[in-house]
DNA sequence: CGGGACGTTGACGGTCGTCAAAATTAGTGG
DNA sequence: CCACTAATTTTGACGACCGTCAACGTCCCG
């Protein structure tokens, strides 16, 4: 029997709700037990306040329990861009395993709890538990193949078939984990939004307008309703059939 | 002794001149020897052909070790957009270890050759070797760092900084397999370049045109030679000092 | 209640896409 | 090896989309 301390409970992945989100399915008892020491402390990182820098040594990745960050890379004359949005079951930090530097700034945009798991620990338990293993493979695939996808949105998509492949991912994502599949509020603002899609936050804006005069949404602030997801579909993809 | 046999010399990380491009270094003899049975065949692939396609299920990690491909990924209604372009020493085939199947097309642009390595067999070596295990992470963080780059081109740069940005990378690349800093044979067309870097071909067209006129580089057709590299390095980053 | 961050909207201009035609090159088959 | 066709590249004219600049409105938090 494991453990059943309140204290103790609290930072096991094996009674975690999101453990299907970030571990391996199909664990042994035994091999739960040695991934839930993967994660060496749990930490709370404020509103505003950067989990990780550009810069700043690498020593773990990081599974969102709660909040919503972003990743942002910096050019060398000032300009950013917004690499990604990640939320509760991501891992974030990938980035700072190949020169043992983070290459990005992690921001959280709103209070936020992750896991810390050592990285030399997860590179220690892998090479035990092959499910592990191969599921750091998966996070880093995934990731590489996610990239690819928001590549394809910003060489080939117009202003309004970027903002509609967002919120469509957004709330396909939030819908995974137990969110509405129509509503969503959004974290970030129209700026971050615009890095994100590599548009300015102006042409955010219209085209949420525009979205909204034709009935496609409502959105007030922050808060977005869909109307129409059939109609963000088709605005994605012209040519397929609704 | 290792096996000074030619043929099978021919198949051996230890005797290949790329070792240090997709290999780990400071490996003792015996994990050389190990990593060597990484490599389950060679594979020659005729230019314009492809190494693997979207959808095709997932076996292997290609090491290339002569020619130079394009990776692409498509959109459901048909546009395509390059991610990457890569050459003797990259890895490729990342993308499919995340759900048993590649998505995207790694298509020739020049014949080439490249090492199948089965990748039950990387995570089943990586176990074993320490070294390769990192390895294997650094290559794939490598790629997710290399994305940030061309999201925050593709997000933030207008044409001249793209086409420099893009040049100034190939040849850093070449130079360092040896090949000269100021002087490239473009193995892709201009609508490749395009698609990498989210312009129309006229507009890579008319951009190289436009660095001519500036005295920047000279280009015929695919040769370029790179006649002011500070003044390509200033179009990427002006702020910054020459 | 007031100030600052955030969001919206309008007018205008620039960059790049579109369409078209011509020039050059590459590839193919006789 | 050459002729012929297809593919690629260049250049021009024009227009659309989105960026820029500006003003105003809204929300939130102290």
């Amino acid at each position: 029997m494991r453990d059943m301390n309140p204290q103790t409970l609290k930072v096991a992945c094996s009674n975690c709700n999101l453990r299907e989100l970030c571990m391996p399915v199909d664990l042994s008892s035994e091999e739960l037990d040695r991934v839930d020491e993967l994660v060496a402390a749990r930490r709370k990182i404020k509103r505003g306040t950067l989990l990780f820098r550009n810069g700043e040594k690498f020593t773990s990745l990081y599974a969102i329990r709660t909040g919503f960050f972003k990743t942002c890379v910096a050019s060398e004359d000032g300009r950013d861009q917004v690499t990604g949005f990640q939320m509760a079951g991501e891992i974030v930090g990938l980035d700072g395993i190949v020169n043992d530097h983070h290459t990005c700034d992690a921001v959280a945009l709103e209070d936020a709890e992750v896991c810390v798991m050592p990285f030399d620990r997860i590179e220690e338990f892998s090479r035990e538990v092959n499910a592990l293993q191969h599921h750091i493979h998966k996070i880093m695939s995934r990731e590489i193949v996610r990239e690819h996808g928001v590549m394809l949105l910003l060489g080939s998509m117009r202003a309004e078939e970027r903002l509609a492949t967002f919120l469509l991912n957004l709330v396909q994502r939030l819908h995974a984990r137990g969110f509405s599949q129509s509503e969503l509020i959004l974290r970030m603002t129209r700026e971050e939004i615009g890095s994100f899609l590599g548009l300015k936050l102006e042409t955010v804006s219209r085209t949420f307008s525009r979205f909204v005069e034709d009935g496609i949404v409502e959105v007030k602030q922050r808060h977005v309703r869909i109307l129409n997801t059939s109609g963000l579909r088709e605005i994605v993809n012209p040519k397929a059939p609704i």
